[in-house]
RNA sequence: UGGGGCGUAGCCAAGUGGUAAGGCACGGGACUUUGGAUCCCGCAAUCGUAGGUUCGAAUCCUACCGCCCCAGCCA
């Protein structure tokens, strides 16, 4: 966002734009999302193309709802586009807009293009258009209603406006060529009749444009310089330039870029519906989805995301990014911004035995290393502490470098302290630990800078017992986009993406919001969930640190 | 099969006729009050294949192969 010089060719064309004075040298983009779902990070790759390659020309991008489908789209969808795309940190300022407010004006260029001769009304059944069109071998035929009269056409197309058909009944195409190689172009429904409540103009019409009459158009009225757009639009192009030359309008430029898709997930909003619907998941926020709800749900940063986006170019050939790329990213922001706290999810239980049994110390512990100017916290320490079960081992392996009878360690910017003898229960389970510490270390400090591991811990009698969900990819398989034909994406669920555990954390997390950020040391980056109260505080985990120690005790294994 | 696109390391991706950037992942080391971070170093590409043009080709030409998209009154 500040010194990229990074280009690719999308950019490239725009700069070669510019420097020809086409379109006066204004950028003008949009990202025209349909209100029928949520967004997801397929998404924000699209927002970040079109909202930041205007931030960077000095330009303009616009928010409009492609709402040409009354029976999928909903306000809900739009509050949360809006919603997410602020949260994403773009702004479209007053330029939100609706194709749907476009329909007047649609109907109005229909009609001269019947009047033109080069539309019309056609009585075919939905089926038989798919018949009379052909297929990639066979060229189409023309309807035999393809001959009608300017003077019927007109008359039927008003009528079509005026409700006198039923669904299916009637449809209007554009007259162009029923042998096209390009299926687009051959006579293309431009209008169809929904008897349906619009959630936005309400039952002002009983026929709707679809996506190919009305997106180009819209992009032309609001003087779009640049029509940015995924691949698959790539053989529309000749169709909406076919209606733009028709009106004689205002012509945007249309470039095509390959969309996202990232492993281990699914992109589709037909599929995510499905996961939500069927009640896979909580909701389109559920932390495991890649909808931008739910990676703010997640705890991702924004600036993460966007980052992301980058990192990952705009180019051309379909390709499946690895989760890693994201998560990369995730930690690299959160490193830098999330403050520490202390947290134990598999709590072994600590006793000092020469530290005053009544007595409560209160240490200042950074908020964050990372940061020099981050301050620092309270956090109580007694005689009874917890200290994370992995963190000692009766019998330790050679690498293993923390805890271990007569081992000494470090409590985090508290004591050194070592272990003195291990308490076990009638099976032989370790319970606690006798340990003294050397109280010439307080705040961790050693005269002598012995090197020594530092562990993360919590005081018993302070600790809050909170609720710990660990999320994992919602799917085992990594290219979800080519599953086998008897598979359904069902069959590839992760069964342990959620593991829902608890810790005792330090007190001062009482105090945390839901959507606040923090590192648990050494484990975990954490957000806290809306589901959070003051009695049980809920932290969901956006992405484990990484950790070579448990590469290497994989290796041991 | 007709049309439209795309093929550069395990995954992304620069490169635009002068002898293959960078990131992720991975491996090693240094440092460390996070086995994190940071810093070094390493890693891997006969540039889909085969021909051709050229002093010189990932870049130009030809053929072939592979992958993606299109036969909604979805977007």
């Amino acid at each position: 966002m500040t010194d990229e010089q990074s280009s690719d060719f999308i950019r490239e064309i725009i700069e070669q734009d510019i420097e020809e004075s086409r379109y006066d040298s204004r950028v003008h983009t949009r990202f025209p999302p349909e209100p029928n779902g949520y967004l997801h990070v397929g998404h924000a790759k699209a927002v970040c193309i079109n909202f930041g390659i205007a931030e960077e020309f000095g330009g303009l991008c616009n928010l409009r709802m492609d709402d040409t489908d009354p029976t999928k789209e909903a306000w809900e969808y739009v509050e949360a586009h809006q919603r997410d795309i602020r949260w994403l940190g773009f702004d479209w300022d007053d330029r939100l807009f609706y194709a749907s407010d476009y329909f007047e004006q649609l109907y109005d260029w229909a009609v001269e293009l019947v009047k033109k001769g080069k539309a019309y009304v056609d009585d075919l059944s939905p089926e038989q258009i798919s018949v009379y069109r052909g297929d990639f071998t066979t060229p189409g035929r023309d309807s035999p209603y393809r001959g009608r009269t300017v003077e019927e056409n007109l008359d039927l197309f008003e009528r079509m406006r005026a409700g006198e058909f039923h669904e299916g009944e009637r449809v209007l195409r554009a007259k162009i060529d029923m042998t096209h190689p390009n299926m687009n172009m051959r006579d293309p429904v431009m209008y169809r009749i929904l008897h349906e409540t619009h959630y936005k103009q309400g039952d002002a019409w009983c026929i709707y444009p679809t996506y190919d009459w009305a997106h180009g158009q819209s992009d032309s009225i609001e003087g779009i310089t640049h029509s940015l757009c995924s691949l698959e639009f790539e053989d529309h192009r000749p169709l909406y330039n076919w209606f733009l030359e028709q009106l004689e309008i205002y012509h945007p430029r249309q470039i095509e870029f390959a969309r996202l898709n990232l492993s281990h997930t699914v992109m589709s909003k037909r599929l995510l519906k499905a996961l939500v619907d069927e009640g896979y998941v909580v909701g389109w926020d559920d932390p495991r989805l890649p909808t931008i709800s739910g990676m703010r749900r997640r705890g991702y940063p924004p600036a993460a995301i966007r980052a992301f986006c980058e990192e990952i170019g705009v180019a051309k050939a379909a390709s499946l990014i690895d989760i890693d790329m994201l998560e990369h990213f995730v930690r690299d922001e959160l490193n830098r911004n999330a403050p520490r706290v202390m947290a134990v999810m598999e709590p072994l239980r600590v006793v000092i035995e020469n530290y005053p049994e009544d007595q409560t110390e209160i240490f200042e512990v950074d908020i964050n290393p990372e940061d020099p100017d981050s301050g620092t916290r309270e956090v109580p320490f007694s005689n009874v502490l917890y200290i994370e079960r992995g963190d000692f081992r009766e019998d330790p392996p050679k690498k293993f470098h923390r805890l271990a009878p007569g081992r000494e360690v470090r409590l985090k910017q508290a004591y050194l302290i070592t272990c003195r003898d291990v308490v076990k229960d009638q099976d032989g389970e370790i319970v606690e630990l006798r340990c003294t510490h050397d109280p010439d270390t307080r705040g961790g400090v050693t005269a002598d800078g012995r090197y020594v591991r530092t562990l993360h811990w919590v005081s018993a009698e302070h600790a809050l017992d909170v609720e710990v969900r660990l999320y994992d990819r919602l799917f085992t398989r990594a290219d979800m986009g080519s599953i086998p034909d008897d598979k359904s994406v069902v069959d590839y669920l992760n069964p342990s993406s959620l593991e829902v555990t608890s810790a005792m954390a330090e007190p001062s997390l009482a105090a945390a919001e839901p959507g606040d950020r923090f590192q648990f040391y050494r484990n975990s980056y954490v957000c806290v969930d809306p589901d959070s109260t003051a009695e049980r505080p809920v932290f969901n985990r956006t992405v484990p640190l990484r950790s070579t120690w448990a590469k290497i005790a994989e290796k041991m294994t």
